[in-house]
DNA sequence: CATTCATATTGACATCTGTCGATCTGTTGC
DNA sequence: GCAACAGATCGACAGATGTCAATATGAATG
């Protein structure tokens, strides 16, 4: 899936510019094409979903499998592809893995796509 | 890819809840799913971007295979892509096919992962 | 340190995806 | 109708993706 970077733990957020703002270079592309593939699909939209739900945001990774009804090694599979996307951040609690969301990261794919109202808009998508 | 509806014209716009507001069931996360997978690879996201920053935010399929860099028939596969997700609309003028964005499409993922500041929040991603 | 439990990694497999060359379809102008 | 052109569809193929069973790793606990 070539997520933008493997190893480094805080895993860099998407740049910024809305679409229509200008076109935007290959490179690019690719850096924000990774981060929605993390995401663009059902069951890692669920996974994001619940952990967007859960008090504090957070989520054992124990109580995923069968919240998403997939085995243990997929369920960490999806986990790990987030991770390394930047979406979710892994933090190890005795034996428990638990996971956080990236709302920077979220906040930034939103915004690139309908960039919100709020911000001084440079008449972009929002006609 | 499996994208919400084939061949009816106006294809549906991607329902409404921001993801944290509550666990999203299957038939949501599949629906979502299909619109980002549709924008989330670099060629698409190009496509998306050229035809938001064009005058009109329009373009002719014309001249798309030079711009995008890919074959005629690769070109086309991905437009009709993009319509069949909701993302494109086409217009036949004379020989030629033109594509406008739909700008309430896009603004309606975008506000999945990243609710607006600016309509009232329910306390949802937005800590 | 041996056991147990939670999670990650590996290997295998079917399916999906992006790409192009070749061809088909549909529109224009003669 | 026919030639020319724009664009869609088909067929093929390499590579990516989602899934699970089996196994490895790592942390807590006796």
């Amino acid at each position: 899936m070539n997520v933008p970077d493997a190893t480094s733990h805080p895993a860099q957020v998407v740049c910024c510019a809305p679409l229509g703002a200008d076109v935007i270079d290959d490179e690019q592309a690719h850096q924000l094409a990774a981060v929605m593939k993390a995401l663009a699909d059902p069951v890692r939209l669920r996974l994001v979903s619940i952990v967007a739900a859960a008090p504090g945001h957070e989520v054992c990774a124990c109580d995923l499998p069968e919240l998403l009804d997939r085995s243990q090694p997929t369920t960490s599979h999806h986990l790990s592809l987030l991770v390394r996307a930047g979406v979710l951040e892994r933090e190890q609690r005795g034996k428990w893995a638990w996971f956080r969301l990236r709302h920077d990261q979220l906040r930034a794919v939103g915004d690139i796509l309908a960039p919100s109202a709020v911000r001084d808009d440079h008449s972009t998508l929002v006609d």
